[in-house]
DNA sequence: GTCTATATCGCGATAGAC
DNA sequence: GTCTATCGCGATATAGAC
């Protein structure tokens, strides 16, 4: 490949970069075309060389993102499915996402904002919810086919976990400092709520009675 | 008072109505002020005698949704604190957000696209779960004092869990129909898993064994 | 491919007649 | 208080030189 194409690249990577560090400082819907090519050090036409618009730099980020994930979870074993009445099983599963959104920040935030602008009646994020939980629902379905129990229908299960992850994830991005919540507390904080709920393990040694 | 008052109470009146209708049917983000006056019937220019904008607008939307609220509710018995480990009343503390969630679509939405909108360094997000899962919180913390062992700290879980109803409602308002699933289904559901989690009651008739 | 300069436009907001 | 008309700004997107 020529000169060229290699500076072409790097422009292409300083955008994207420059996006990222804006969106996940500033906001997906707060950042302006102009806001990314200024803190690339570039002019405002050469974005529409490399995107045609913020959406569609978001979809580029997104692919990165589904490579890198690919990349890292490609040793998992997942077959067969997972037991997510274990704790330390279920505690992977809410930790490996959270983890994700935690380390890329930038295209959490994107779309979870892009998903609210869409508005409520396209589907959108039903749609997304469904789809990012696939997985888990997977797990609660091989659950149900051996005849274990569940709260409700899969689907709507594995939703609420994801709704969950995403609202808290993007809660807590304010100041998980300020707040003071390291990622343990609240992965563990979760493990146990979503394995035994408010009511606990009923170990019998609970102290609720009066 | 005078006629002019009362038309002028009118035009009031069909601007929120005409706003609530836009919100709920193409979101919070996506309505112009253009949009609320045409929906309503009005010159654009009348809007701004009423309101300053429409993050004003959305305020006595709220002021209004609080007023409501605070007549249904007005027959609640707070003293002494629930018990959220009783299935009836935990319940009942996620049916009647959830209720009123799905019965005012329009500031439901609202309020969650401009929390998104707001951008995640701001911490409205976070101050927005915590401010409205106080009364959650609250009953938390009495349960700790009980000496009932809860899954984390009590802030963090009712955060938890209004984030997860929030994102739930917002998701479900595309088809609640398509997807076929009623209030009572969902409620049901969230009642179970937050109450026992995926593990289930512990009767000891569980099945998962293999 | 990247830049500067500018066209274009939607939309918020205001002015002034009625 | 409500209307019509318009201004002004911010932001997207394009044109054309280098």
């Amino acid at each position: 490949m020529g000169v060229r194409k290699a500076k072409a690249a790097e422009t292409r990577a300083a955008l994207k970069e420059a996006a990222r560090r804006r969106f996940a400082e500033h906001g997906y819907l707060n950042t302006k075309i102009t806001d990314i090519t200024a803190a690339a050090g570039r002019a405002t036409g050469s974005f529409y060389d490399h995107f045609s618009s913020k959406e569609d730099l978001l979809r580029a980020l997104l692919a990165d993102w589904h490579e890198q994930a690919h990349g890292e979870l490609s040793g998992e074993d997942d077959n067969p499915p997972h037991d997510l009445t274990d704790r330390d099983q279920l505690r992977a599963h809410l930790a490996v996402p959270w983890r994700m959104m935690r380390a890329d920040p930038a295209v959490m935030v994107a779309l979870f904002e892009s998903q609210a602008a869409a508005g409520p009646t396209t589907g959108e994020a039903w749609r997304r919810l469904t789809g990012d939980t696939r997985v888990l629902r997977d797990h609660l379905d091989h659950l149900r086919e051996r005849g274990h129990r569940l709260p409700g229908d899969p689907e709507l299960v594995a939703a609420a976990i994801g709704g969950l992850l995403s609202m808290l994830a993007y809660a807590l991005m304010s100041g998980a400092e300020e707040t003071g919540r390291s990622d343990d507390e609240v992965v563990d904080t979760l493990t146990d709520l979503l394995l035994h709920g408010l009511a606990g393990p009923r170990t019998g040694a609970s102290g609720a009675g009066s």
